[in-house]
DNA sequence: CAGTATCCCTTATGATACTG
DNA sequence: CAGTATCATAAGGGATACTG
């Protein structure tokens, strides 16, 4: 597990760990702010449970995570050492987002997206009672094209079968679209104008939607090209 | 290839690339100065040649490195993208020195250090004429127990036979007592008092080898319960 | 110097189903 | 919720020898 590769370098020290397959996965996650067993299976939708699992017995036993048993619950949190790889993965992702623009069809997950979407959003700004935002991803497979996002200023659940509320807007694009707008590629107010994506609902959604369901950290990384136009709309 | 994880995130789309075994130290040697397929075999010594060629083309294809033919010789140089891992590599070769320590034997390749040693010394103090400083590491095995170190003012070679030229100085050591040299976790001053290590040759030499040959960049990284003692000896 | 060509083999991984 | 169990396939990788 994590093949010696026989030499003192710091950096082939700390390979031999972080390379294996999904490892920076999993610890993008834990920093993200997951910290149970099935919040880090839908950020990480196509790892398989037991490969998931070993993993995270590798990474406790490396000293990365530490994994706690609380009450019925058990909660994974990075170690100092896991935290502070934040600095090294934040500049990796600026280096994807600026060097490996080319995203096949297969890389647009909606289930990715969605639990991206659903941990971004600033609650603060979420009103009183129930607010239900639903998604309608127009070209996403049958059982992965709709989706509820339920908002309280508690917190927010994703939901991919009707929660039974009444939806207070509803947001149509494509994966691709939405994706882009997530990325920082496009920005919400240049994909609304030329159509690409719509939002339904009342006015006052209408712009709060954006603002909810905001780009990523990556998105504001200047582009090779184009230094310090990034998000110019 | 560099199987896809099937997300969007600048940091899966980055490790698609980066997390496959070997490619962050291939491009360690890159940044460290290796240009040519030979010379990043000597900073690599467990990789195959066909998994480092393999490697090389893969990267060259991703845009990290450009492939040249100049006269009869093929040279490997970063491309911009390749050379903005700089940062991320620095970071976990840092990350990696100070959250894991423990080498095991295995970890401790002769070929390496020499090869490290060699291209870390400044040879603008390197006096004119052939200066030749012999390594004798105490606990290799009989075929990487013997490095003769040949400094001119325009390069260092390093050869595993006696290039035939007076030896002008001698370091003895065990792999781990000079590993620990390079790396930080000791000095030179305090492993020649406490004889771990000895350097012979005249006065004004036994001064200079701890100067041509110190510590790596990530020696003066702090480390985690000695947050500023790095380097106390 | 700069790689290719083989060749075997382990082991990593994906998919799926199931359990306390 | 939090995992384990099982299984078959693929392929990744190591070692070595050889070539223009």
């Amino acid at each position: 597990m994590g093949a010696s590769y026989h030499q003192f370098c710091p950096v082939a020290k700390a390979m031999e760990l972080l390379d294996e397959r999904w490892t920076m996965l999993v610890i993008r996650e834990l920093l993200s702010g997951s910290r149970h067993f099935n919040d880090l299976r839908r950020g990480l939708p196509r790892m398989s449970p037991s490969l998931l699992s070993k993993r995270l017995n590798h990474l406790a036993r490396s000293g990365v995570l530490e994994r706690r048993q609380e009450g019925r619950e058990v909660v994974y949190e990075l170690s100092p050492a896991g935290s502070e790889l934040q600095a090294a993965i934040e500049l990796l992702g600026a280096w994807g987002v600026r060097w490996i623009g080319e995203l096949g069809d297969a890389d647009l997950d909606p289930r990715v997206l969605m639990w991206d979407l659903h941990r971004n959003v600033d609650t603060a700004t979420v009103p009183e009672g129930i607010t239900v935002v639903r998604f309608d991803i127009v070209d996403a497979p049958p059982r992965l094209r709709r989706w509820w996002m339920v908002l309280t200023p508690t917190g927010v659940d994703v939901c991919d079968a009707d929660p039974g509320h009444e939806v207070a807007a509803t947001v149509n694009g494509s994966m691709r679209d939405l994706v882009s707008i997530w990325r920082g590629d496009r920005t919400w107010s240049s994909s609304l104008r030329r159509g690409a994506v719509t939002i339904t609902g009342s006015t006052q959604l209408q712009h709060q939607v954006p603002i909810w369901f905001g780009p990523s950290r990556f998105a504001t990384v200047p582009r090779p090209g184009d230094p310090d136009a990034a998000l110019a709309s």
